[in-house]
DNA sequence: TTTTCTTATGTTGTGCACAACATCATGAGG
DNA sequence: CCTCATGATGTTGTGCACAACATAAGAAAA
């Protein structure tokens, strides 16, 4: 019986350096994942096994291992012979899954929800303090980073296991589109600007909601900005390419 | 540009037997997780790595590939220097991934539904007829086959993609833990004829739906049957545990 | 007898060399 | 000049030996 006293103390004592092998496959997981959603890897370019063993200090083995897991998430694919390279998915693939994530969003105030406590409120207040203070530098990174914690707060409104991870899961296979959709756009500054201006009142409504104790509420309204926030990126490109291509007429 | 050609003629006139390394992994994958979903790994089951490799005739190497997806999936969990061993999850969890997929089974219906053609009817009245011979004799393997053929053939009402994988994964994660759940139960004869009778009229309800060209209706439909199936199988669990006990009093 | 340490055994994780595959460059033949 | 074959190059996929790890059995000491 000594033995499990002996490994959990092994365990509890271990350093952030030495860590174990699933330690280690979540660090590179998490990294390459956050690569990927924060258009550092952009969609269709290629990744090499070997340069990421290389930088993680790993052979190919342990790399392979997280390649397969985000390649079954839908974030990469490899090809025998080609490479793995990251995903892009067409306008027509991103309203679908738009379409669900504006029910998921709905759902995470609906089912099972969250007892929401003062910590929990405080989160919802800081993040809006840090979304009213970065409002001035609409740098898209930063924007990207805080539109991601603030997804994974709203997230936890609910208790719901598997809706969460469905949620996170549908979540980054869509910002990164949804990031590479507008950068691509001719009035990208004013658009992002424009875009953060939205955000920065969504948090405000959500975090009012939250205030109230009302997850319900919160739902809805993410819900429903998620709708806009797509329609939005789909007129804007519409109007794009309507403006690119004038010349024919 | 001929090489794109003679890659595609190659790929076409490919054999049954000699497959690429993309097709072996699908193999090995679909013949893995329908072990899991009818039982033959029952959850808690450890797999052992070589034996898998000799019994599909490769290494350990592409066996572990699998193994790593069906993790991701939530079917397995690989544990270092023990082993990897089919997930088993509590009433509890069970009941968060119920309350999810009855959503979800709306949202088939409701979400981008696919256009209902003659044939599309024909096979729903097939699988209603296979369900009408085969009410005679309720065999739990065969009750689980058809019950998953018919769920992916409801799942064809809606053409959203993502909802579609997202409804699979559910469905492959709780309908292992039903059928183990009802096969402890005492009265599990009795149960699995009335389930049988039950899911015949689910079928023959959603049939006739979609013979009137109605996949809301049926999505409604399916919303209530997995409702209801989620409750009797929880009120018979406790009932059985109720009159296991009952000798302490 | 009980406890504790050591050892043996079996499992997954890793590293490395090589095979399978796709693509591009090169050049011979028309 | 164009077409097609052929090899060179780079990538992912596979097999195998070994390391890391956990567990259980057994021996030694209290």
């Amino acid at each position: 019986m000594l033995d499990r006293t002996d490994a959990a103390v092994r365990a509890a004592g271990r350093g952030p350096e030495d860590e174990g092998a699933r330690g280690r496959f979540d660090r590179i997981y998490q990294a390459l994942r956050m690569r990927i959603c924060l258009l550092d890897y952009a969609p269709g370019e290629r990744l090499r096994e070997e340069d990421l063993a290389e930088e993680f200090g790993v052979s190919r083995t342990p790399i392979r291992r997280v390649l397969v897991k985000l390649e079954a998430e839908g974030l990469l694919r490899s090809v025998h012979g080609v490479g793995t390279i990251v995903t892009d998915i067409d306008v027509g693939e991103l309203a679908q899954v738009y379409e669900l994530r504006v029910e998921l969003a709905e759902l995470v105030g609906k089912l099972s929800p969250a007892v929401v406590d003062a910590p929990m409120v405080e989160r919802f207040r800081q993040i809006r303090e840090s979304c009213d203070q970065m409002v001035r530098k609409a740098d898209p990174r930063e924007f990207a980073r805080i539109n991601m914690e603030f997804f994974h707060l709203f997230n936890s409104l609910t208790t719901n296991q598997p809706l969460r991870e469905l949620s996170e899961r549908l979540y980054y296979q869509t910002t990164r589109i949804w990031l590479k959709t507008a950068s691509r756009l001719k009035e990208y500054e004013e658009l992002l600007v424009d875009e953060f201006i939205i955000f920065q009142r969504e948090v405000a409504d959500i975090t009012e909601a939250v205030e109230q104790r009302d997850p319900a509420a919160a739902g809805h309204i993410r819900r429903a900005h998620i709708a806009m926030s797509f329609a939005r990126i789909r007129r804007a490109a519409d109007a794009s390419v309507a403006n690119a291509a004038p010349t024919s007429l």
